[in-house]
DNA sequence: GCTAAATGCTCTAGCGACTAGAGGATCAAG
DNA sequence: CTTGATCCTCTAGTCGCTAGAGCATTTAGC
């Protein structure tokens, strides 16, 4: 394996330069080998890891989710079912976040298109954020 | 009008005590009156502003939105079509973090669904993570 | 071989919208 | 008069980075 500099990584991989020494910082990759004046050296393991973390990431995994799987992608030997239901979990997020957001969607939706008349005084919009009765859903 | 403590806003509004320094701090809130022992004393106006920003808090707005839609709403006579741009906009936002979201959740829910295997070294899970090239969008 | 630009290093601070806690003053109830 | 609740300010932490200062080192062109 020959010896990778952190720019290359980041151009390999998209992340960028700051952004791998921070997941170093965080634990999210190992302490880097380091070269006669003290630059990091990788090779092309990390490359490899660091697509799987910025993957993750895209898909909207949090930090400490990734340091998980990373865990136990560690451990092929494991059963798969813990990695399943980290996944599982991220999905139960995702819809709860997509579910509050098309409740407000409504909501906002219904306040601009109530119209904007002429002056601030009759403006529907800031009506309805002044009286949260006028609202539709008890919670948004 | 009689003067309020800020833990009775609190109760009043439904924003924590903390919060509320916090919105005074950041200019949502003029800076408040102090009785004779240097407590925050308020009266019905405040609970009645941050009932308005705790509403468009709830509905998504960024408390800098918030800060233009109390300026305009401080000037009645000016025409509602700034504000209701401001909503506009907010609209707009939320549709695009309902897209993105959804197309993460089906780029999810296909990676969970194709079943967890016996091992952590057969998972698709850790698989799909690891080769973005396994995945439906080039974009997620 | 020399110089200038690019890249690397560490460290600190900032984003948004709070939340938590320390350490101290004051108030209200029993 | 004491006790507990509430209030004050200040600092630091959350998450996942990003930006910048102020240096050292490497690389490319001449």
């Amino acid at each position: 394996m020959r010896a990778i500099s952190i720019g290359a990584v980041a151009k390999a991989t998209g992340v960028k330069v700051p952004t791998i020494r921070y997941y170093e910082e965080v634990g999210l990759l190992p302490a880097a080998d380091r070269t006669a004046s003290n630059r990091r050296s990788y090779d092309e393991t990390t490359v490899r890891r660091l697509r799987f973390i910025r993957h993750a990431r895209d898909l909207g995994f949090s930090v400490d989710a990734i340091r998980q799987l990373i865990d136990l992608s560690d451990q092929p030997d494991r059963s798969c079912g813990d990695v399943d239901s980290i996944a599982r979990l991220h999905l139960a997020d995702i819809d709860e976040k997509i579910a509050r957001l098309t409740a407000l969607r409504s909501e906002v939706e219904r306040m601009v298109d109530e119209g904007a008349h002429g002056r601030v005084a009759d403006c529907r919009v800031i009506e309805v954020l002044g009286d949260h009765a006028a609202c539709l859903h008890e919670t948004h």
